[in-house]
DNA sequence: TTCAGCACGTA
DNA sequence: CGTACGTGCTGAAA
């Protein structure tokens, strides 16, 4: 028996998850299934460390059972006026009371009584058994139950930061003793309990009387000696101060279902709680409760959540040995891979093949002739189906190394777990693995013995191998589990048709780059730079000193107090500066200084960006961007290193910048090739709206045809005001814009933007009940589909909190039709991929906006190219409404606008 | 050095 | 109080 001493933590279990609750997103804390965890994970969270750091031997969690209480009866008023507790929050508690079970810690509820009175209750038990006890409570009340051997564990300011109270430490805090914090308590009134104290009095002011006067009664006996207002205050409140300590008496002799010997904390049992952590999605949280408490576990803890590494034995191929390995492989085989990789291109020093249990690793630098032959027959071999995670490096150094095409990527581990969660942050190999196979990526399996001669661990080709393989059997697994999984969420043809052979048209693209004229963004960048110090002086000359343009805060000091401005719509920290409020504020005040703002803004953006960019320009004199296809939840691309997505187009000064991205030496010229309107498009496709379908089918101007719809007119009287405001109409409906945004951006009334809105529904009534559905449909089934069956998931559609709410609601209308207009982007580069190579042109395809594509052409081949390109992009899908595409050609991306 | 907040570029 | 992204700067925290 151990003769530690007894040491009783006791937690109220309702306001620790609460706080979880608040402080953790409940979008991202959510199962697959919809059921919101970010309550329970936190708590568990919280727990955990309590265990670790304070290791108590007995533990009891108290709950609340309900609102009605002893207290609720005695004064109804008793904490009315709180929030609704969020259902997202209720629906969590029994899942957290199912895992305290099995984490062995008892948890208590009292009909009538408060998670409070069953702590004081336990508390007193302890303190008489002479055990330290430790009270974990977010509410104050708590405080009136430390002693010598209780300390209260109090929330500090950060989310698991807990303050100690001790005896000692309350003293400091309020200037009184703990058993008089009830004083203190129902003189300032507690409004969380609606439970009003004297007003103008605080902890202060109590603390001074209850140290004048030593008790509650003391104070009442001298009523008439406490002057001025708060003494006049005090007796008129007096009975709410007499009313507020009946009630805060938190009672310690409840009849429990549990005593102390009951609360003996024994440890957990890890087979519990690991499945309850695999049924709660929760990965880090089973190696983070062993690490911190292993010794706390019953059973064992590894054994259910981490499946145990795969057996394997590797085999490292030697001189001329390729060949013979591959040969005895049947079936797919999975490929790790390692080396240095920049924008489009790479070398690949290290290659690690999995199949079944079998494994070999190579450095293919060191391939001889003959293993260059048969890697070299592999890769190209559409009947060897490959494995991979992320193609794109390996295809970039595959290119580097004048290896074949790659044929036969069947499973890209990278892809399909975006497709199966794209919102997912981290797909990361060894998170997949944890998070599909349930157990640690193992970067070093045990090794044959011999094997590895003459190689230690700290060796830098050894570590490359030892990753790489366990990385290979790592992909091997994950395609089988990632593929089943697939199967089930309908999404392999996604996976097969578009997702994998995309990524190696990106990785071509990436590697082609665009070319740059770096003489002209240098001419730029210096006309830029001018006119910002140009701008930049006059303002300070206005203002009277230097100061930071580009600081929010210091440009806030000086509008909104040196200058007095009216006061902008407010941020976080203070009052927006962004364009739109410093235009606002020109428009009423005219002030000069607002000017020279706004234009330095604007050519400081542009220099910047130009600035980068020409950081970007590599060696053969072209831009290569890295394009994502595993970041937006829509399904679009994005680009980053640089953004190749966000070049300025609508302002002229903007739009210079894309005369430097130039067609390349030994091509004619660049197009540029984009849909016309196509998330319009999608919505009446997918709407089945007739109107707004016969509007695209006529071929007119679409936003005069829509316009003379709306206002009941023909096209050719639509005015050039009706025209626009409906053209932003029908882009913010995509968006679930509201009559308030849609009043913002046109500059006119909430009342006339609500009634453009109810005309435009008038017309096109199918449109807004397409729109309902969606989200009706996704808040049934919790996700929304694309037109060719791509997911995204909306836990939040049924958050109790409106902003969140409303915000997946707007999500969730939207993503189909970006979506569909990605899915339809995509196949379009995929046909024009096919369509070029079995006309065996050599125009090519150098970048994706989204809607457009930027293509240099090969001498001679405009006509066939642009014929190809524009075919394959109109018939990517087969939609009610026609697609069509418009292009132009020119020297330079800004040339070939249209 | 890292991070949040702001601002702003595109479709 | 309009969806989806990426980047650079400031200023505070570490």
């Amino acid at each position: 028996m151990s003769t530690e001493k007894t040491r009783l933590l006791l937690i109220d279990g309702h306001s620790m998850a609460y706080r979880a609750f608040f402080a953790l997103p409940a979008d991202r804390f959510a199962t697959a299934g919809g059921q919101v965890t970010n309550a329970i994970y936190g708590f568990t969270s919280m727990l955990m460390k309590l265990l670790a750091t304070e290791r108590p031997t007995h533990i009891a969690v108290a709950f609340d059972l309900s609102r009605q209480t002893f207290r609720t009866a005695e004064y109804p008023e008793y904490k009315a006026g709180r929030a609704k507790t969020p259902d997202e929050f209720k629906s969590q508690v029994p899942l957290i009371q199912e895992l305290l079970g099995a984490m062995g810690i008892a948890w208590l509820t009292k009909e009538d009584y408060e998670a409070d009175d069953i702590i004081a209750t336990l508390a007193r038990e302890g303190r008489e058994a002479g055990a330290e006890v430790l009270i974990s409570s977010g509410d104050r009340d708590s405080l009136q139950l430390v002693t010598p051997d209780s300390t209260v564990l109090y929330p500090g300011r950060k989310v698991d930061e807990l303050k100690r109270y001790t005896p000692e430490a309350v003293e400091e805090k309020y200037g009184i003793r703990p058993d008089q914090y009830r004083i203190v308590a129902a003189l300032v009134g507690e409004k969380a309990d609606n439970l009003p104290g004297v007003p103008g009095v605080g902890e202060k002011t109590a603390a001074k009387w209850i140290n004048k006067y030593g008790s509650l009664e003391g104070i009442m006996d001298n009523l008439d000696a406490i002057g001025g207002k708060v003494g006049e205050k005090l007796r008129d409140h007096i009975g709410d101060v007499e009313r507020n300590y009946r009630l805060n008496r938190l009672l310690d002799d409840l009849e429990l279902d549990a005593g102390l010997g009951d609360l003996a904390w024994e440890g957990w049992d890890s087979a519990s709680v690991n499945d309850l952590f695999d049924q709660l999605e929760f990965r880090a949280l089973g190696k983070r409760l062993t690490e911190q408490l292993g010794d706390k576990a019953i059973g064992d803890p590894t054994a259910k959540n981490a499946e145990p590494a795969r057996e394997y034995e590797t085999t490292v191929v030697e001189a001329d040995g390729l060949a013979a390995w591959l040969d005895a492989a049947e079936g797919p085989v999975a490929i790790s891979y390692s080396g240095e990789f920049a924008a489009g291109s790479g070398s690949i020093d290290s290659i690690a093949l999995a199949c079944g249990d079998r494994v070999a690793w190579a450095d293919p630098t060191q391939f001889t002739p003959a293993d260059d032959k048969a890697w070299a027959a592999f890769l190209s071999d559409a009947d060897r189906p490959k494995h991979v995670h992320g193609a794109k490096n390996l295809l970039w150094g595959a290119s580097a190394a004048g290896w074949p095409a790659l044929e036969g990527m069947a499973d890209d581990v990278l892809l399909a777990a975006y497709l199966l969660k794209p919102e997912q942050r981290n797909f990361g190999l060894p998170e997949l693995t944890e998070q599909y196979l349930s157990r640690e990526l193992v970067t070093a399996p045990p090794q044959e013995e011999g094997v590895l001669d003459g190689l230690d661990e700290g060796d830098p080709v050894q570590q490359r191998r030892d990753r790489d393989t366990a990385g290979a059997v790592a992909v091997a697994d994950l395609a089988e589990q990632l593929g089943q999984r697939l199967a089930d969420y309908h999404q392999e043809k996604l996976a097969q048709t578009i997702e994998y052979p995309l990524a190696g048209v990106l990785a071509r693209m990436e590697e082609i780059g665009i070319a740059a004229d770096d003489g002209h963004f240098a001419d730029q960048e210096s006309s830029f730079a001018g006119q910002a110090k140009d701008a930049s002086d006059r303002a300070w000359e206005i203002v009277g000193r230097e100061f930071n343009m580009r600081s929010p805060k210091q440009l806030q000091e000086i509008l909104f107090e040196e200058l007095e401005m009216p006061k902008t719509k407010r941020t976080k920290t203070g009052y927006t500066t962004d364009a739109d409020a410093l235009q606002g504020l020109y428009a009423k005040t005219g002030h000069p200084l607002l000017e020279q703002l706004l234009r330095f803004r604007d050519v400081e953006k542009l220099k910047q960006i130009v600035a980068t960019l020409r950081s970007t320009v590599q060696a053969d004199g072209r831009i290569h961007t890295t394009f994502h296809q595993t970041v937006a939840a829509t399904g679009r691309l994005s680009s980053s290193d640089p953004n190749l997505q966000n070049i300025p187009v609508r302002s002229d000064a903007g739009r210079a910048i894309r005369s430097g991205f130039v067609v390349g030496e030994g091509y004619d010229e660049l197009m540029t090739i984009d849909y016309s309107q196509i998330e319009m498009r999608i919505m009446a496709s997918l709407s089945g709206d007739e109107a707004l379908m016969d509007a695209f089918r006529s071929g007119e101007d679409i936003h005069k045809a829509v316009a003379a719809k709306v206002f009941d007119t023909t096209p050719d009287k639509v005015s050039g005001e009706q025209r626009s405001r409906i053209k932003a109409t029908s882009y913010g409906l995509a968006y679930g814009l509201s009559a308030y945004g849609l009043s913002q951006q046109l500059d006119v009334s909430v009342d006339e933007a609500t009634q453009l809105r109810e005309d435009y529904f008038q017309r096109f009534g199918k449109v807004r009940d397409y729109l309902e559905n969606v989200v009706a449909e996704a808040r049934e089934t919790g996700y929304t589909e694309t037109i060719m069956g791509r997911r995204r998931y909306f836990p939040d559609l049924g958050s109790t909190n409106r902003q969140r709410r409303e915000m997946a609601e707007r999500a969730a209308l939207n993503a189909p039709i970006q979506g569909s207009a990605a899915d339809i982007m995509k196949k379009a580069m995929l046909d024009v991929d096919s369509a070029i190579r079995e006309a065996g042109l050599s125009s090519r395809v150098l970048l994706q906006v989204h809607d457009e594509l930027v293509c240099e052409i090969a001498p001679g081949e405009r006509t066939r190219f642009e014929k190809i390109v524009r075919e394959r992009m109109e018939d990517a899908a087969d939609l009610p409404v026609p697609l069509t595409v418009s292009a132009g050609f020119g020297q330079s991306w800004e040339a070939a606008a249209h």
